[in-house]
DNA sequence: CTTGTCACCTGAGCGC
DNA sequence: TGCGCTCAGGTGACAA
C-alpha cells in the first residue's frame, strides 16, 4: 500500500476540498473490495462531512450520520475529480460531495476497503490499533515494554499495527538501517537504547516522507492525479545487488514473514 | 496466548 | 508475440 506518508498526504490534499461540505451521493460501481462494500454507506448521504481524520493508514471521514473508513490497501489512491469525468477501470467508488465535486476511488487489486461505522462508534477495525507512530505514546520505553519475550524478528514486530500503526515494508527497512539494527534480530532481544535508536528514525523517516509528500512508487498518485513527488532517498529498501552507502559492502536481501528485507550486514548489528 | 502462513487481486517485468 | 513465473507499498483470518 501507500504507507503512512501516502495516506497522511492523501488525507491533507482531500481535506481542503470536502472538509464541511455535504455528501450528496455515493456511487459504487465494484462493490467487491477486500470486504464488500456495506449498504449502509448510503445513510451518508446527505451528511456533511465535519473532519477528515487519519487513523494509521485508515482515512475517516465524520459526519453526524456515521462515518466512512477508507484503506488504500496496496494499490488504492484517492483523488479529487469532477462526477462528469468517466471513471476509469478500476475506479471503483466515488463519493459525489456537493454539485461538482466526486472524490474517487481508484484500486487495481482491490485490497484496499470502503466501510462504515455509526456515529460514535468505534469500528472494530480500528480498535486494537497500536498508537501513532509520530505521537508522544510511541516512545522507546513502549517499544521495549512491548517486546520482551517476544520472539519474532524486530523488523516483523514494528510492522504490527497492533504494536504501533503505519510502519509498512519500505519505511521499516530504511528506519532499521538508520538505527543500525539487524532486521532479524528478535524483537526481545532489541535493548532499550537501541528501540530508543529506532524510535528516533522511524519518527524521523515518516515524517521526512510526509514532508517530501510521499514516495512515488508504482501506482501511488496524489489527490489530484499528480505523481511528481521528489523520489525519497532510499539507503536499503529494493536496492538488490546493489552497495551500501555507508560502507560500500554488498546489501543483503532476504524474506522475512512473506515479505522483502534489505539491510547492510556489517552496518547493522 | 503467540507465531507463522495463506489468501485476497491485478499488473509489470523477466526468461524462454 | 505470447506464455508462465515471480514480485509488488497490507493485513485479517486461520492453523499450529
Amino acid at each position: 500500500m501507500p504507507e503512512l506518508p501516502e495516506v497522511e498526504t492523501t488525507r491533507r490534499g482531500i481535506e481542503p476540498h470536502i472538509a464541511g461540505q455535504v455528501i450528496s451521493a455515493i456511487k459504487v460501481r465494484q462493490p467487491q473490495l477486500r470486504w464488500p462494500v456495506p449498504k449502509q454507506i448510503q445513510q451518508l448521504c446527505g451528511a456533511t462531512i465535519d473532519a477528515v481524520k487519519r487513523r494509521g493508514k485508515y482515512i475517516l471521514l465524520e459526519t453526524q450520520q456515521g462515518t466512512a473508513l477508507i484503506h488504500l490497501g496496496m494499490s488504492g489512491s484517492l483523488r479529487i475529480t469532477h462526477p462528469d469525468i468517466p471513471p476509469e477501470k478500476h475506479d471503483h467508488v466515488d463519493l459525489l460531495v456537493g454539485d461538482d465535486i466526486a472524490l474517487r476511488l481508484r484500486d487495481p487489486r482491490r485490497f484496499g476497503a470502503v466501510l462504515w461505522s455509526v456515529g460514535g462508534e468505534l469500528h472494530p477495525l480500528l480498535s486494537k490499533l497500536g498508537p501513532e507512530p509520530l505521537g508522544e505514546a510511541f516512545d522507546a520505553v513502549y517499544l521495549h515494554e512491548k517486546s520482551r519475550k517476544r520472539v519474532p524478528a524486530v523488523k516483523t514486530f514494528i510492522m504490527n499495527a497492533q504494536v504501533v500503526v503505519g510502519v509498512g515494508n519500505i519505511y521499516a527497512n530504511e528506519a532499521l538501517f538508520a538505527a543500525g539494527i539487524d532486521p532479524r534480530r528478535a524483537a526481545g532481544a532489541i535493548t532499550l537504547a537501541e528501540y530508543q535508536e529506532l524510535v528516533t528514525h522511524i519518527k524521523a523517516v515518516l515524517a521526512r516522507a510526509i514532508k517530501q509528500g510521499g514516495t512515488t512508487l508504482r501506482d501511488f498518485v496524489r489527490e489530484d492525479g499528480q505523481s511528481g513527488y521528489f523520489q525519497i532517498e532510499l539507503q536499503v529498501y529494493g536496492r538488490s545487488g546493489e552497495t551500501c552507502h555507508q560502507c560500500g559492502l554488498m546489501l543483503t536481501h532476504i524474506r522475512q514473514t512473506q515479505r522483502s528485507t534489505w539491510f547492510c550486514a556489517h552496518c547493522q548489528r
